[in-house]
DNA sequence: AACTATTTATAAGA
DNA sequence: TTCTTATAAATAGTT
């Protein structure tokens, strides 16, 4: 249909090709949006040139979305299976990460322990012991940064105190006054000492009951009879 | 382009429009193909007519898949995005949650114990204090009932015996051979249950050395210089 | 499904 | 690109 007939084969003039692309998309795109109207119908076109252009058309009426919805549930296939089915099996393996994860914790805290044979028991209650005593030494760890830091407090404290001392003392005009204040600020430091040292009597007191209860198991009576 | 010009809308007789609709579906995937052809292009047609029958075109050297993931490239959209980001979503949330869960057993076992203040170490020793006691109570429940379970076998075992030296008691003819068998019999029975209080004093032996180490924070020196 | 008068699409040229 | 136009192709209405 024009000036000559030509062969339906690829058009290796450049130009003329991409002219030939275009005239004809639009043919096409024309032709689809009659036979949208005239026959009711629903066409759904993704075109893409030899440039990767892109062109599509969709029918009025419906959405590239509902088109591909419906083109899927019509052929009953999945599309998308690939990428869909690797998510899902992440999601499960993800999902049974996770149960074995709460199971582990379950089993930590004792809630769970069905399924555990004595020597599992064992097992466990020796790897919880390992864990207390590494919690304990942290918790140590801690408590002796706390108490350094006090401790560097302090004698910050007293330096400061010495400091004003000599300050004072090299001051003679307002020596007795100075002294008197002197003294109180001295006070309150050893104030705050002793309060770290009760604070942490305090804290030791606290721990205390976690680390009783340790009664045993060979105190009940389990001989046979 | 017929015997008569046609306005562009919908054709209310039935049979005729589907005629039309065959007509120039096939038109429209003829074009499709010569414009592949032609012009090196790719195009990828879906329809449904008004009685909802699916035809499609796909051009050669491609497949369906390959058409709509690059138009989803190409548009930079994900058609699917309510289910995918719904499935993202959850994936996201399984992981967050995973973390959490391993992050607790490190606490728990007192492998990470970092960000943890002093409060937070006491009350995790606290916790895992308890969990001890629940899984030694757990153990004992465990060897009670294997104990119970020997205990009955020995009883059984003593039953059998009993039964035996009366019916060899009962067959005179034999009586003599049959209590030196029933004898050795009643020996390994008593051997068995005193095998398994031998294996039961093992066990608690075995369970001991958990349950030391609590010798707790008081025994060492943290006073101040 | 085939025919064919006509309309429509478009190849080549401007 | 867009317009023009001769001609090929598509197709509406008919059989």
């Amino acid at each position: 249909m024009g000036r000559g007939k030509i062969q339906i084969k690829k058009i290796e003039n450049s130009t003329n090709r991409q002219v030939t692309y275009s005239k004809r998309r639009n043919g096409i795109f024309k032709k689809a949006r009659e036979l949208t109207v005239l026959c009711d119908a629903k066409i759904f076109i993704i075109m893409f040139s030899s440039t990767k252009k892109y062109h599509e058309y969709t029918s009025p009426n419906t959405t590239t979305k509902k088109m591909l919805d419906q083109y899927q549930s019509t052929l009953g296939v999945d599309i998308w299976s690939t990428q869909y089915e690797k998510m899902q099996e992440n999601l499960k393996r993800l999902k049974v990460i996770n149960n074995k994860l709460r199971r582990e914790i379950r089993q930590r805290t004792g809630e769970d322990m069905s399924g555990l044979n004595l020597q599992e028991l064992c097992q466990l209650q020796e790897s919880i012991s390992e864990s207390v005593a590494e919690i304990r030494e942290r918790k140590y760890h801690v408590i002796k940064g706390q108490t350094n830091t006090f401790k560097k407090k302090v004698k910050n404290l007293e330096q400061q105190h010495g400091n004003l001392v000599l300050d004072l003392e090299a001051n003679s005009e307002d020596s007795k006054y100075g002294v008197v204040e002197n003294e109180e600020h001295y006070n309150s430091a050893v104030a705050f000492a002793n309060g770290v040292q009760n604070l942490y009597a305090f804290r030791l007191q606290s721990l205390r009951p976690n680390l009783q209860d340790e009664g045993g198991f060979g105190s009940r009576d389990l001989r046979m009879s």
